[in-house]
DNA sequence: CATGAATGAGTATTCATTCAT
DNA sequence: TATGAATGAATACTCATTCAT
């Protein structure tokens, strides 16, 4: 059917694909910095590397930051596609909270760079609270509060705690689970770790 | 009587007292060092906060790194009389490990820059480890095997697992403790990590 | 025909002529050579003096030395330009002795500056020799050499000494003759000195 | 006799001792002066190595350059008495210049470290032509030239030569010939220069 | 006579960013 | 869309020199 065959076609096209030397930048920002940190890469660097003109980093990113910006938000997004996908037909709070928490860890596990960034550089820049990144870790935020609610709804979870205490908990705890794995650069139990989580989180938490 | 009293004074006065300007500066870049990364400080900035002449942090410390390794060795002197005066007295070596554990998570609770600094900068310097700072460390280490080792000869800790191993995973499992509340700035709530990781490490540990 | 004088104008062009502000920095660079050493002569004096963004020069050449060795490299090639004119159509190696001398010795007459950074400074630098222009030197050792032989071939020269140690001979001595003049910014006669070195090399080496 | 003892003290006296600081600098100045350039020795160096405080430098010398002169100048007034001693007794202008040349010769050679200063360094600073070095300079031209005047007066040298200008070909003919030893550090064969020179000067000048 | 402290002007070099075309 | 040129503000660090005591 035609239509079958266009939706797909101008949806892509709505999204105007970028230029290629856009991708190229995004790219190459995105490799070095699982080299180096954010201060040490330049944007010379990142230019020469990628083959552009280093203006256009500007052009397209606005500014140094933008570009680490822009390339955090495609990160998140990507995350939160995995993580609805995860969730997906999974039935039951309990059940989804032990999804939840291990996708979760997984992701870090697999974009430790992202975490890293996310946990070390980024929170003290100002400005980063205007950031599509940081809309987005609030769309995340709604999403683990409705599972939340959804259990206590379903009546696994104690209602006599605010679910909002519940949801920070939760993610607390997963920060604080991948943290020195991240940071040092060593293994990361996801199981192991997402287990132990959702055990300690469902004793004090489960009816 | 008078005598008695002003010696001790003019034996301090023999150390020569720092001068003021070094003070200042030593002051402003811990301050300045709870702000933000090392990285990110410019000796301009130190200098003029501190109100002294810029060169003046090169005549006392020789360079910027010399500034932080200083104030490093510093605090690790400080950590280190505390250390051992806390576990004066104390009989028996898992007492003696038991009050280690508590006293290290609470200098890293009181004095989270150096925690963080530790933790996150100085590791990428390969000069720090030509460091004052770093023969200190040492000097650490080897306290908390000899306790360890203590513990073997008492009989309280298996004889089969190397003790420089198990001294690893005691600081090791104290570092991971406390990062999470280093990185983030929250609450290190010091008895309750002390306890469990004392639990967990004897539990595995203990004939 | 026009076209013939057309084409290599384009070609010319082809060898993108370099920015006015390049051109501005080797400029009033050489000009300042002319007035101080380099050790003294400033990036800002540079920068100011051409009217141009002192981190241009850093940008066209890497570095203070890294301006100093194009330079020094420009200066080298018109030399061997101008050298290797000046010996076309000369026969018989003993005449292009006679005028390589009188035209090295006129070159560094006309040079005083390159002359002077090349006896003085240019040698301390242990980067040097991996100059492109060390390499052009090489190049015109060669070619001196070649003439050597040549004389040897030809029967004018003594066989029993070794070539390279009369090449060696009779650089030095045209330095050694130069040097003065140089030094001072005394005048050099350039056709007494050149007939005179002649004769002395001639007597010693000739059969 | 009491008179014979105090006079030398007194004339010491007069002479007033330098205290020991001043020439614990003057000694490693002359010292850092054989090892690198007159721009690259720092005045924390010196005082440094000397032992003293680096204020000291100041106070007896006025500046860096001061100190540089002080010591040129003392370095010329070893070499006029030097000269003065070796000319003794020496009867005849042609005799007297023959030892002059040899032994100026052979002062550059024993002090290259100041033949080199005076060569390369000292000539591009303004204030050294208000220097008392400069002065010395002016006694010696002046006993050079009366030496020549001796010989013309004598009937050695020829009277329709300028005096002085000879002196200047004289003078400028014992800088051309050590300058490249100098320079280079290679060996100066001080009789055959000195033989040289006699020759070529009085072949040409000499009745 | 001697010293420790302090300083200002400078030093090459870096870098994110802007601009004209 | 792309590019080469240009720039200003920094950056850690140096050094001769001054000053108060």
């Amino acid at each position: 059917m035609r239509k079958d065959e266009e939706k797909p076609n101008s949806l892509i096209k709505k999204n105007k694909p970028y230029p290629e030397s856009r991708i190229k930048i995004d790219k190459e920002f995105r490799k070095l910095l699982e080299e180096k940190k954010f201060d040490s890469i330049t944007t010379a660097e990142i230019a020469k590397n990628a083959g552009v003109n280093e203006a256009l980093i500007f052009r397209y990113f606005k500014s140094k930051r933008g570009l680490l910006y822009h390339v955090l938000t495609e990160f998140f997004q990507e995350f939160l596609v995995k993580i609805v996908a995860d969730l997906k037909g999974i039935k039951g709070a309990s059940n989804k909270i032990r999804k939840l928490i291990w996708s979760h860890i997984n992701q870090h596990d697999n974009n430790r760079v992202f975490a890293k960034i996310l946990l070390l550089e980024v929170r003290n820049f100002p400005e980063y609270f205007e950031t599509e990144h940081y809309e987005l870790t609030k769309i995340y935020n709604k999403l683990v509060l409705d599972i939340i609610i959804e259990g206590v709804e379903e009546g696994q979870i104690r209602e006599d705690l605010s679910a909002s205490r519940i949801r920070n908990i939760l993610l607390g705890g997963i920060e604080n689970l991948c943290l020195p794995g991240i940071l040092r650069g060593s293994e990361i139990n996801t199981d192991l770790l997402a287990d132990e989580l959702y055990d300690v989180i469902f004793n004090g938490v489960l009816k």
